[in-house]
RNA sequence: GGCCCAUUCGUCUAUCGGUUAGGACGCAAGAUUUUCAUUCUUGAAAGAGCAGUUCGACUCUGCUAUGGGCUGCCA
């Protein structure tokens, strides 16, 4: 009885897909992998007006770097080519037709001009305009004019469009996975155009319908902003005569704005402080916006972030891999109500990845960024350096400032740490110290501890304090790690540069 | 305005009629520490309101309030 499960990501290329889509994307893959079933991504661009160029490889390149991998559709084919809208236009024509040949839908010649002016004009007259059973008659459609001078408009090149003859005064019932049993009446709902011939493309709702159908969609999962228009939806089934292939419906609850009100929108990240995106976005007018992978997120760590926005094992794991959240996906899990983001919560989980990650897995992430600042070391210095310093690592865009010092020697001294430390007898302990370490000639960090600890205590000086002086020396600033990491690393040439360089260069305080 | 959906700590959430209402982020305090972090411990912090149903409601029902979505020849 249960037939294959088949589930679609269809975006519309108007723009870079944000944490929203990406969700969506993936709990439907999810639920796909968990069901042994396929992901197809199709592509909805009926809409000639809004389409941006690039957008379509942007969201195709976001489900790749997010490890979401698509079986069927734009990019990658399948049995029911094409996948994007644009190329299946002669199909959504034939619908159209059928349905206004079976008087589920009909011509209506209004411009949208014409259109407007009706909303202005009920707006000014304390009413909101609704194109329904009321007043339907009363404009220019198929309803009311002849056949003959319906045919006479299409043939002069009037345009046209076809509307959904919405029942009156039914009762819809539909049931939703998420939300479980909605009735809506039908006198509440407008006649949606479904087919526009000046550009002789369908609409969402039409497109939508025909393509599920004809691709054999068993279960829809998306937004939950469509849960208005899913009576449409049901109506549409039953008037094509597929209401028993339509598919299951899931209506994800929507991802709102960290602060304030509203669902997340494109323009909360710059102005906010985090990323929307997945990935950077450039826009042929030239805007730019943020995206996790340039902002210094592992894909790993966005998509279990993601996942958990809305969703919940019903235990009290938190980090999952892809794996494990395929295992552990349910529609059942996922919550009715919209989820605020939080941006700590994606730092949270990113630095939890960083501090999971092992030297060797490091590595390519803080190489690119080395070579970046012209440091080039083999991939065992670039892991070991970025294995000390993971657990201060939250982003890695932060890499370079935290393990700069390994690689140059400080240029400048940090004040408060030099305030606090090149005074006194200080720089005549680091002078000692200095022929200390000159003595030795392993520089491995268990050797250096094991001549340098009972020469502190022998001296009377205290670690804290021959230590943080060592540090102004060799990172110039009061951050990093234990000093034997930083003396083993660097080496005892450069360890002793770095010494007689402060010595030197800076005049002791007081 | 109309229609629809939702409502547990500041935030993400667990609970599916009987719990000291649990966890996580963030916040605060303490411990560890060689700086910065990390880590560990502890703490503050919640059932929108009002009626019902019931021996008993966070959990079921209704109303109200609040939040959100939709109301385009956009998706």
């Amino acid at each position: 009885m249960s037939r294959e499960v088949r589930v679609r990501f269809a975006p519309s290329p108007t723009g870079p897909l944000h944490i929203g889509g990406v969700r969506t994307a993936l709990y439907n893959y999810l639920f796909a992998r968990r069901h042994g079933g396929k992901m197809i991504l199709r592509i909805e661009d009926t809409d000639s007006q809004r389409f941006v160029p690039g957008a379509e490889e942007y969201i195709i390149e976001s489900l790749r770097w997010c490890g979401i991998e698509i079986d069927e559709g734009v990019g990658v084919g399948g049995p029911h080519a094409p996948y994007r809208q644009s190329e299946r236009r002669e199909i959504y024509l034939k619908y159209a037709k059928q349905l206004v040949e079976a008087g589920w839908a009909y011509y209506a010649f209004d411009t949208p001009e014409e259109l407007d002016a009706l909303r202005k004009e009920a707006e000014e007259a304390g009413k909101t305009f609704a194109y329904n059973y009321e007043v339907r008659e009363k404009l220019p459609t198929s309803l009311v004019l002849s056949h003959d001078e319906v045919e006479a408009r299409i043939a002069r090149g009037d345009q046209w469009v076809v509307r959904f003859k919405m029942p009156v005064d039914e009762t819809v019932a539909m049931d939703d996975l998420i939300r479980g049993h909605v009735e809506v009446n039908t006198s509440t709902l407008d006649d949606k155009v479904l087919y526009k011939s000046a550009d002789a493309l369908p609409t969402y709702h039409l497109a939508n319908i025909v393509d599920d159908h004809l691709m054999e969609i068993s279960h829809v999962i998306r937004g939950e902003e469509w849960l208005p228009s899913l009576p449409l939806h049901y109506l549409l089934y039953r008037a094509f005569g597929w209401e028993d292939t339509r598919p299951e419906f899931a209506h994800l609850p929507l991802l709102l704005k960290p602060t304030g009100g509203g669902k997340l929108s494109k323009r909360d990240g710059d102005k906010m402080g985090f990323p929307v995106f997945p990935l950077f976005w450039l826009s042929p007018t030239g805007d730019t916006a943020h995206g996790y992978r340039e902002d210094g997120y592992l894909a790993e760590a966005f998509i279990n972030m993601l996942a958990l926005l809305g969703w919940n094992p019903g235990t009290e794991q938190e980090i999952f891999s892809m794996q494990e959240l395929i295992d552990a996906f349910s529609l059942e899990r996922v919550s009715k109500a919209g989820a605020r983001f939080q941006p700590d919560k994606a730092k949270w989980f990113n630095a939890q990845y960083i501090h999971h990650l092992s030297d060797e897995q490091l590595a390519p992430i803080i190489q690119p960024i080395l070579k970046e600042h012209g440091v080039v070391v083999s991939d065992e210095q670039a892991g070991r350096v970025a294995g000390i310093m993971k657990e201060r690592v939250t982003l890695t865009t932060e890499l370079w400032d935290l393990t700069s010092f390994f690689f140059v020697a400080p240029t400048q001294y940090e004040e408060k740490l030099a305030k606090k430390q090149w005074k006194g007898d200080n720089p005549a302990m680091l002078g000692k110290l200095r022929e200390v370490l000159a003595s030795i000639d392993d520089f491995s960090k268990e050797n250096t501890e094991q001549v340098v600890k009972p020469w502190i205590e022998a001296n009377g000086y205290s670690v804290g304090q021959v230590m943080n002086t060592l540090r102004l020396a060799l990172v110039g600033a009061g951050k990093g790690p234990g000093m034997y990491d930083v003396t083993e690393f660097i080496g005892k040439e450069e360890c002793l540069k770095r010494i007689d360089n402060l010595l030197s260069n800076l005049q002791p305080i007081e």
